[in-house]
RNA sequence: GGGUGAUUAGUUCAGAGGUAGAACGCUUCCUUGACACGGAAGAGGCCAGAGGUUCAAUUCCUCUAUCACCCACCA
């Protein structure tokens, strides 16, 4: 069978998994194509297209666990016999990726400007010439079953294709319009930012009642502001229009302060006009409204139809519209016009606190409510499909609290602001015409102007939002706006995985394009995964410097153990915290399985040996009972994406249930000791379990159990690989009425426990071999079991003979003993005896029973409990009570006996 | 202001309507036929608080407290 009986004493991880790596790649295994099964069927499908990472990003370990979720998912359903595609690919991620490089510019004493547009570009696809293939790489040590030869870049031709056919369709539908809005302005990116892009963080600051006098110099009104500097911008006092206090000032006019050019009769004028989105009961009661400046100013400007004055300028300073303000920095300006407002008579107070302020995700700069004529998409008709395909079950989130997150967005959601200022990215696919001001829209390259055929024609200079292209991805990058068998086959996908974070950003704008322009969801199912954090459950961060690499993690400890330790540490809705010590806990499991198998081998003869049936003892019905438990519960688990149960319960099963008992338990056979019938049975038990093991293991530690399978002999030449796809999940063979296996099992394990607890109290070396044991006991099939089970309880405890006696037998002498059942197991112990710690011992038993007796007797007690409880559950308590009375009289004797 | 999640052993977390589990750490012992990256035996928990549903609640429901996170235009 070509079985490698001599595995080396530890585990390492080496080399090993770059040589797998490349026979999986050489084999073709990740590959997906459309094919047939043997009878002409097409095998079903699931894909999954990855979240691309950014192309000059590094793996991080919000990567790794995404990518070995969905790596666990597709290695399992492919050894399912589905036809898996798992599409791989990255970001150019637009501003992330111009920043980098510019700060690289920035090194030499550069600005993109000095390069100019072109040769920036040019510069940044050098850029990503260099690091796009260094994720991919990480990526491929980490394991993924990514179908390489389809890999795809949100700028590349194909995709870039589809950008534009979105964005024509879109603008002929009117779903893209140009114009001219209040949007977020990132002063250093120097770009227009969506909604999402800006993070708002408490942040100190001050608020200024400021005092606007009437225009006849007959009184005033108060506003409280934060940024006095928008004051030159005013062009309105706003109040509520049932305002008891300030209804009747509505329509008279009040002077801005800071403005004109000296006395008080040069302040320009600005009307007082009610508006619902005053709050009476904030600030003072009046708003002053700066349209260009503030989006809820700019609605009510366009309400009142006001002027937009803007004063701050596209860099951070102000400008013309600022009078003697002109070129400081709106902080400068903030200072200058607290002094000036000081002067002047118009500040009344200031007060000190906190608010919300916008950032820009990427620098942090403190953005800037802008007036800007941008480009947007009008997300409401988008959404309203969107939200109907979820609630029509078309699409399933997992957990599913997430779904009420995505439909509070969807509901609320506002027009997307798609048009950046920047040079990395798809431009946007419109000509302006200097002769008639026409916009042409085309996919492609036009020459002239729609409109009035003018050549004189200029192409748009802003970018499109890198989340535009990505919102395409599941169709763009299997070849859509052409009509590709791929397509057709793979889509909708059958699953996202992604993380909670960019649930707006990325999945709602993916359901939206896909809904709009393949008329279907892009995904059946989106599991949203949880944030991984360190151990003290802070994000990882380079400058808080907690920062796990996983390249380190598989250099030191194997992606095998990182990908396990990813995989058991997930858990629904909770984040993961992360630590190398958590990791090296897995580590220590690979060893653990790969002793076990080191084990096995030395134990097993080069054929492969049938299990007899009648052979089979306890132990061995058990083991192939809870093996068959296993391929049952772990198919389970993966249909629910519960990989996190379905990890631990291996880890759990093979440590505990395999190596601790199974491997201790067989050692007798497969030294020959209960013949050669029994050797040969308990080896093929071997077999079996491992032949069925290794497969259910290996979308979790795909690298060992390659090894292993091959050491074990299982490759041959049509099944050169457990991830073949003619080679299914095991089904499990043997059946036996597992709870009943379970049960004597369980009574088996229990009197070794108290065996071995007993030479525990009573000092015995764990070689030291006792002489005798008495297990009083009356119960038919406890007893059954103890007689089948003697010699290994003989092994397993250090006892030369064991004698199983009726209850009633007479208490041996000079013994330790502790009850079991309604029964009693005894240890000889001779004159090693302590009589007052046996007896310190016992009472303390003699406590915990009474305890339970009484819990037990006060539930049978009530009426209802007995009337209306299940029969098996009022019966367990009678066992209970019955069992714990005869335990109370044994101890009671036993003490009588000891102190007598 | 709205929403979501969390609260269980020293720590990090599983868990299920019927007397609480793991890992790491801790204590004692052991190099015994794969594994010291190991084995055996232990200590350690009124499962946040208060109500309710139920024969039975740590588990389901409501409220409270504390801690996270998300969304929102409070100047």
């Amino acid at each position: 069978m070509g079985r490698n009986r001599e595995l080396p004493r530890g585990y390492t991880p080496g080399t090993m998994e770059e040589k797998w790596y490349a026979f999986w790649i050489r084999k073709g295994l990740f590959e997906a194509e459309i094919d047939t099964d043997v009878d002409g069927r097409r095998r079903p499908p699931f894909s999954i297209v990855i979240p691309p990472p950014n192309v000059t990003g590094s793996l991080h370990m919000g990567h790794a666990f995404n990518n070995t979720f969905q790596d666990i998912m597709c290695r399992t359903r492919r050894m399912q016999g589905y036809n898996v595609l798992w599409l791989p690919g990255t970001d150019h991620a637009g501003i992330a990726t111009q920043n980098v490089v510019e700060k690289d510019l920035a090194t030499k004493g550069l600005t993109r400007h000095d390069l100019g547009r072109e040769a920036f570009v040019e510069k940044v696809w050098e850029w990503k010439k260099i690091y796009g293939d260094r994720i991919v790489t990480q990526m491929k040590k980490l394991g993924n079953s990514c179908d390489w030869r389809r890999e795809r870049f949100t700028l590349d031709a194909g995709l870039s294709c589809a950008v534009r056919e979105v964005f024509v369709q879109l603008y002929k539908k009117d779903l893209i319009y140009k114009g001219k809005y209040i949007i977020n302005w990132c002063s250093r990116c120097h770009t227009a930012l969506s909604d999402l892009e800006v993070e708002y963080d408490e942040a100190p600051g001050k608020f200024y009642y400021v005092r606007y006098p009437f225009e006849d110099g007959a009184g005033e009104v108060t506003v409280a502001t934060t940024r006095p500097e928008t004051i030159l911008g005013d062009v309105a006092i706003a109040v509520h229009p049932r305002s008891e206090q300030f209804k009747h000032l509505i329509g008279k006019k009040v002077r801005v302060p800071l403005t004109g050019d000296g006395g008080a009769e040069s302040l320009r004028l600005i009307p007082i006009i009610e508006d619902n989105m005053v709050d009476p009961e904030f600030g003072t009661g009046c708003v002053k409204i700066t349209p260009a400046h503030d989006p809820n100013d700019f609605l009510v400007g366009q309400r009142h139809d006001l002027p937009q004055l803007q004063v701050i300028d596209g860099e951070g300073f102000m400008n013309e519209n600022a009078g003697a303000y002109k070129g400081l920095s709106v902080k400068e300006a903030r200072e200058r016009a607290a002094e000036d407002l000081e002067k002047g008579g118009f500040l009344i107070r200031t007060e000190d606190i906190r608010h919300a302020v916008g950032h820009c995700q990427r620098c942090s700069t403190v953005v800037e409510p802008c007036l800007s004529e941008q480009w947007f998409v009008r997300a409401k008709p988008l959404a309203e499909r969107g939200v109907k395909a979820v609630q029509d079950g078309l699409i399933r989130w997992i957990p599913e609290q997430w779904e009420k997150t995505y439909f509070q967005w969807m509901e609320n959601i506002r027009d997307w602001c798609i048009s950046r200022q920047l040079w990395w990215g798809h431009r946007i696919p419109a000509w302006i015409c200097a002769d008639c001001g026409h916009v042409t829209v085309s996919a492609t390259d036009p020459t002239e102007c729609e409109s009035c055929k003018s050549a004189n024609i200029t192409q748009d200079e802003d970018v499109l939002d890198t989340w535009f292209s990505s919102a395409l991805w599941p169709f763009s990058t299997m070849g859509w706006p052409e009509k590709k068998p791929e397509l057709e086959y793979f889509y909708p996908t059958s699953l996202m995985v992604t993380g909670f974070d960019i649930i707006f950003f990325w999945v709602a704008r993916m359901i939206m394009m896909g809904l709009e322009f393949m008329d279907a969801e892009p995904f059946k199912d989106v599991y949203i995964h949880s944030l991984i954090r360190d151990e003290h459950g802070q994000k990882m961060s380079k400058s808080r410097g907690n920062v796990i690499d996983p390249l380190d993690m598989i250099e030191k400890y194997g992606a095998d153990a990182l990908r396990m330790a990813l995989a058991a540490l997930s858990t629904q809705g909770r984040d993961i915290l992360l630590s190398s010590g958590r990791i090296e806990t897995y580590r220590f499991f690979m060893n653990k399985l790969w002793n076990a198998a080191r084990f096995a081998l030395i134990n097993l003869s080069d054929e492969a040996e049938a299990i007899d049936p009648g052979q089979l003892r306890l132990q061995d019905r058990w083991i192939l009972s809870r093996t068959q438990e296993i391929v049952e519960s772990e198919t389970r688990l993966i249909d629910e994406y519960n990989i996190g149960e379905a990890a631990r319960l291996l880890y759990d099963f093979i440590w505990g249930d395999f190596c601790d008992w199974y491997l201790e338990m067989s050692k007798p056979a497969l030294h020959g000791e209960e013949g050669e019938a029994r050797k040969k049975t308990v080896q093929g038990i071997l077999d079996e379990v491992f032949r069925t093991l290794l497969p259910l293991l290996h979308p979790y530690i795909p690298f060992v159990t390659e090894e292993l399978w091959e050491a074990f002999g299982y490759s041959n030449e049509e099944r050169e690989s457990i991830m073949q796809t003619d080679w299914p999940l095991p089904k499990g063979g043997y059946r036996f009425d597992a709870a009943e296996v379970r049960e004597t099992m369980r009574n088996f394990q229990e009197t070794v426990r108290v065996l071995r607890n007993l030479r525990a109290e009573a000092h015995v070396a764990p070689q030291q071999w006792m002489n005798k044991a008495v297990i009083r006991m009356d119960r038919p099939e406890f007893v059954a079991m103890l007689k089948e089970t003697l010699p290994m309880t003989t092994l397993l405890c250090r006892v030369k003979e064991i004698e199983v006696l009726p209850a009633s037998s007479p208490r041996p002498h000079a013994s330790l003993s502790s009850v079991i059942g309604e029964g009693e197991i005894s240890l000889h112990v001779g004159d090693v005896l302590d009589l007052d710690a046996e007896i310190a011992r016992l009472k303390q038993e003699l406590l915990s029973v009474e305890k339970t007796v009484a819990v037990s007797r006060g539930r049978l007690e009530k009426p209802d409990f007995v009337a209306r409880a299940p029969q098996e559950v009022v019966e367990k308590e009678r066992t209970r009570v019955a069992e714990g009375a005869a335990q109370i009289t044994r101890i009671q004797e036993n003490l009588k006996s000891l102190s007598g």
